[in-house]
DNA sequence: CTATATGCAAATAGTTTGCACGGAT
DNA sequence: ATCCGTGCAAACTATTTGCATATAG
């Protein structure tokens, strides 16, 4: 869906503003509010950092983006996306999405805890194929 | 291991506030900041924020402590101990440990993307038992 | 006794809010 | 014309740091 589309659909104005911020969310994957702002002003430099806040905090609560946290690390942000885990590399920092079937495990809590299980928040850490041999 | 054991075997001294922060932090399970300062405020109350934050610091970077973090909530701390994942209750907000085997997850993921992987950090959302069915 | 830890205050960082202006429908 | 969004400044919250004093080993 075109981020013009996306906003109408949840009931915000196409905004250069907003268009930014999930042009910049896009391109980047992941990116902490620091990468944001850092790309943002480069191409948009009035854009104020109130406006960054304010904008993915309302993006959030409409779940059209994801604050995604890691131990060690500042927060990310992601457009929403289907469920997948990230793969965090130790060494590079890159962050990967992997689609990955947890119903196995949600099944095994339910049944040991009697719990009812809803959703879940993956990562590994890993070291990437990169990483492992580089060129 | 007694908490005086842990600070010695970390080569940090056994003052009366580290003490208290390992008790208060034993007692809660998982405690935000908050939960902490509120605690020991109680118990130890010249007991000073910079003195939490630079002993909290401190014993992560040592890993006697673990910093959890979850979405759309504060940051967690707790005593560092076996692997678990966490269940978290979104009704009454507990959080539960889980022992899990992620050995075969692990496995499936290196087979498809060539990564390494090291760790991970699971949290599951769930409903728990007494939310579900209250006395 | 000496090195480390603490408390306090100040500095710094991160985030939210109020308000007047500007642009879209 | 009205409503919503933005930028700016200020407020507020969270975290870290410097330094003098206290204390564990």
């Amino acid at each position: 869906m075109s981020h013009i589309k996306l906003l109408k659909t949840n009931e915000l104005k196409a905004t250069p503003q907003r268009l930014c911020i999930l042009d910049t969310l896009r391109e980047c994957g992941h990116a902490t509010l620091e990468d944001i702002q850092k790309i943002i002003s480069a191409k948009f430099p009035t854009l104020s950092l109130s406006t960054i806040y304010r904008n993915l905090n309302e993006m959030i609560q409409k779940d059209m983006v994801s604050e995604v946290k890691f131990a060690n690390k500042k927060d990310y942000f992601e457009i929403a996306k289907e469920k997948h885990v990230h793969l965090v590399c130790q060494k590079c920092k890159k962050i990967e999405d992997f689609e990955i079937k947890t119903d196995e495990i949600s099944r095994q809590i339910e049944e040991q805890t009697g719990d009812k299980v809803l959703a879940n928040t993956i990562s590994f850490d890993v070291i990437c194929k990169d990483c492992l041999s580089p060129k």
